[in-house]
DNA sequence: TCTGGGGTCCTAGGACCC
DNA sequence: TCTGGGGTCCTAGGACCC
């Protein structure tokens, strides 16, 4: 085996991570220039049950940050500018930045609907040394788009990451080969991708606190307190991508492995109109989802979560996959009504489907005439809201008038028709 | 301050099989 | 008659990410 004593960077893995800078909002500003410069929240209404998904700079000032309860923002910040969010906006811009970074390079993934890793290894010839690379992919993602958006660079994808958002907002930050080590010695642990709340907090607990503390101590000690965690925070300490998520190959994409749905009501509930119509509403978009993408599930699953907020989970595999609104929602009711506290007020639920089968639904439906007849209709049930928008058919919908008629709200509070 | 929604991965116990 | 060991599937919960 050859060991090389000197690789320079032309002859080094070499990757990007791009982040857009306050991705939402920044869209956002695109549609209503007036909000720019001010404190602007994406989520919802400042009274609303939810989170922030988005905060300009300007309100991060006042100490809002993302997944911070609406009506904590607005105690924080009660000048800010709250407005609901917009997928479809995010999803169209997400599209550009995607067709920018594959028109620079050919090994490229977007982790997000905001953040994507780039292979650039041999591309010196074509965009000379990685920050010059760097700054055009820059300039290229702004006349497109018009959003700023910041860049990592280092030999591992984990390091490239870490590095964006030390570059945020709208830089561009390269860590050189070999000095991995000491750029993230200082930073808190807590910077880690996969490092959490309680991690964090174990970590401290030991002592350590700064990347620097964890590069101190040797696997088998880390495998010993924390598991495998410790094993890959081991060689994360040292900027390795080895092992775990981030030693996949770039470009390597995958479909779905689970498809799930849930609502939180603005008001807790324990009227069984109510929820019925919201799980069979629920069943419809998660088998929705589950055709478009050719899918069938063998797992379905519950989640139940209480005014207290404890919440459960309960889940069936059935015999024969499915993806069958009509299905779903009968394997989701009996699990509700084998689970629930009778009489207790629900605050959330969820559909959950995973465990595809690898013989598709095809297969399972041509030997029962009635599936296929259901198939078809559903075909024909998705075609519909295709061209008329979620509330032309329902398989719900004898459930849901009922509830809609008596409290002029949609069961499930998706963004419905607007008066 | 009162906690969204959509995902991935890990842990751990029990069933079941060889 | 005092109790193996490994593999895999199922289920429940939880940490974490954006």
């Amino acid at each position: 085996m050859q060991v090389r004593q000197r690789v320079s960077w032309l002859e080094m893995k070499t990757f990007f991570h791009l982040d857009m800078d306050a991705f939402f909002v920044s869209v956002e500003e695109l549609f209503d220039p007036a909000l720019k410069g001010k404190p602007v929240v994406v989520g919802g209404r400042p009274n609303e049950r939810g989170v922030v998904s988005a905060a300009s700079y300007a309100a991060r000032r006042f100490g809002v940050h993302s997944a911070m309860p609406l009506r904590t923002a607005h105690k924080l910040c009660p000048q800010a500018i709250f407005v609901d969010g917009h997928m479809e906006r995010y999803q169209e811009y997400s599209h550009k930045v995607h067709d920018v970074l594959c028109g620079f390079t050919p090994l490229v993934e977007m982790a997000s609907i905001d953040e994507a890793y780039l292979d650039i290894t041999g591309t010196q010839r074509l965009y000379g040394p990685p920050l010059r690379a760097a700054h055009l992919l820059h300039e290229r993602i702004s006349a497109a788009t018009k959003l700023n958006c910041s860049i990592g660079i280092a030999a591992s994808r984990l390091v490239a990451k870490i590095c964006s958002d030390q570059a945020k907002p709208n830089g561009v930050l390269w860590v050189i080969p070999g000095r991995e080590a000491a750029f993230l010695a200082p930073l808190d642990v807590r910077r880690i991708p996969g490092v959490g709340k309680v991690s964090e907090k174990n970590l401290n607990s030991l002592g350590i606190r700064k990347v620097g503390d964890l590069a101190k101590f040797d696997e088998a000690f880390l495998e010993q307190h924390f598991g495998k965690l410790g094993l890959a925070l081991a060689g994360k300490a040292q900027g390795l991508d080895a092992g775990g998520w981030f030693d996949t190959e770039i470009g390597a994409e995958e479909g779905p492995k689970s498809i799930s749905h849930e609502h939180t009501f603005s008001e807790d509930t324990a009227d069984l109109a109510q929820i019925e119509a919201t799980l069979a509403k629920l069943s419809e978009m998660v088998g929705r989802r589950l055709r478009e993408h050719g899918l069938s599930a063998r797992t379905i699953q519950l989640k139940l979560r209480y005014t207290d907020f404890s919440t459960i989970t309960r889940a069936h595999s059935v015999a024969r996959p499915t993806s069958l609104d009509t299905e779903l929602f009968e394997e989701i009711r009996a699990l509700f009504h084998r689970n629930w506290k009778k009489g207790s007020t629900v605050r959330l639920l969820g559909v959950h489907a995973s465990g595809w089968s690898e013989e598709q639904a095809q297969l399972d439906l041509l030997d029962d005439h009635t599936h296929e007849r259901w198939q078809r209709a559903l075909a024909a049930a998705d075609h519909m809201r295709d061209r008329f928008g979620e509330s032309a058919v329902s398989l719900a919908a004898s459930l849901r008038g009922k509830f809609r008629e008596r409290t002029h709200e949609n069961p499930v509070g998706l963004p419905g028709k607007k008066k």
